[in-house]
DNA sequence: CTCCTATTTTGACCAGTGGTCAGTTTTAGT
DNA sequence: ACTAAAACTGACCACTGGTCAAAATAGGAG
């Protein structure tokens, strides 16, 4: 990415990525421009505060620390998003997507266990992606939750309703429900604890054993 | 509380919890000390943080906060805990040993539904222990985690001999594990998002008979 | 090309955090 | 009364999220 950058007055440094690309004099002030600034938009930042918000977290990433990578001031960011809570709120949206069509994709397979998979496969996730699955089913604060809450219901609605129609048969709302939770409880325990799917999968195949077996 | 504090090189106030008590000024420094200093103990701090805690959750908590609340510096937090995470530990040893003797405390009773008991009530402590259950069984950091991990899995275990005992047959370990991961499931899902156990009985209930059932 | 306005961006600033540590005060024993 | 150990202080550090007046840039109209 390229980054214009103004170091006294009139001297200035062209950056690509870190390295310096050249440096220019301003005569007047560069009027009918040959560059442009390159452009923050809120897809880059989005971007990039999802990079260091897989290996650090929310809690450890900072405006600050974002605004570097991208060479800009971390006031910048705050011109785009209200603050660091509604920034990963749209990180976070990207989640929700892919969770769902996880369960999509598992519904239009065929000749699959469905019901193992989709119970399987919200651990897998889950577990895969710790600190999303945080922010996304675990609320750090009152006002996270109110933006988590109506994708994070979506997504529930079309877990449930992919477990009835996998199930065959007729469930009651609670009964879903119930699993549902457990196997939160399972991804929530087991969150941080872990490095990956992997190394918690024999006891998620058993918890999930153990689900299907109530239906 | 009484706490004795210098305002000038000489002058110093003695104050009752918030209030003056007296003032008094130094000849050459008290010597033959009519008075002690009030002792600041690990207690005391662990019993002040306690109650921050209980309101704010631990990352709210600072430890100027308590500092301020104990008429004494933060740094003096220091000399009695490495750290904010080594004071929290200690508060929440006291809760650990809460969950415990309710589990204690079910397994005397006579003619109740030891099972139903068991798992109510360990959700009720969830949801009325909110920031508690939070740092007991779900972890904020590896730090914290190191140190809640013996007791919570003390807790655990002592929960799991109870809930084998009150069935009166012999459980798998998975079983047990798998019925504990899908009441932590409801406790971490509703946790922050109400009030109080009561707001959420209803639906307790009902997950807690689906679980009987699975015995 | 010159203005002029609107949009973006900057960076000093604020109030707060957990944590450190040299220097001081207080305690307790001799 | 002296001394050594224990307890405590508060300036300091590096950091956080967030604000905002001022400055830089963009884009259009004349």
């Amino acid at each position: 990415m390229i980054i214009w950058k103004k170091v006294s007055n009139n001297n200035n440094i062209v950056y690509v990525d870190k390295r310096i690309l050249f440096t220019y004099n301003l005569i007047d002030h560069w009027s009918k421009r040959e560059f442009k600034m390159a452009e923050l938009t809120k897809d880059i930042i989005i971007q990039q505060a999802r990079i260091r918000f897989i290996e650090q977290g929310y809690e450890k990433v900072s405006m600050r620390g974002i605004a570097n990578d991208l060479g800009c001031s971390h006031g910048a960011l705050y011109y785009h998003f209200k603050n660091k809570t509604a920034l990963f709120s749209d990180v976070l949206d990207y989640y929700f997507q892919e969770l769902n069509s996880i369960i999509d994709r598992i519904m239009v397979q065929e000749e699959n266990d469905k019901l193992k998979d989709l119970f399987l496969e919200f651990i897998r996730f889950g577990l895969d992606h710790p600190y999303q699955y945080e922010l996304m089913f675990m609320l750090k604060s009152k006002e996270m939750d109110s933006l988590m809450q109506r994708p994070a219901t979506e997504s529930y609605e079309r877990f449930a309703a992919a477990v009835e129609q996998a199930s065959g048969i007729h469930l009651y709302s609670d009964h879903i429900y119930s699993i549902f939770l457990a196997l939160h409880g399972f991804v929530s325990l087991h969150l941080h604890r872990i490095e990956n799917f992997e190394e918690a999968a024999e006891g998620a195949a058993r918890h999930v054993e153990f689900l299907k077996k109530t239906i």
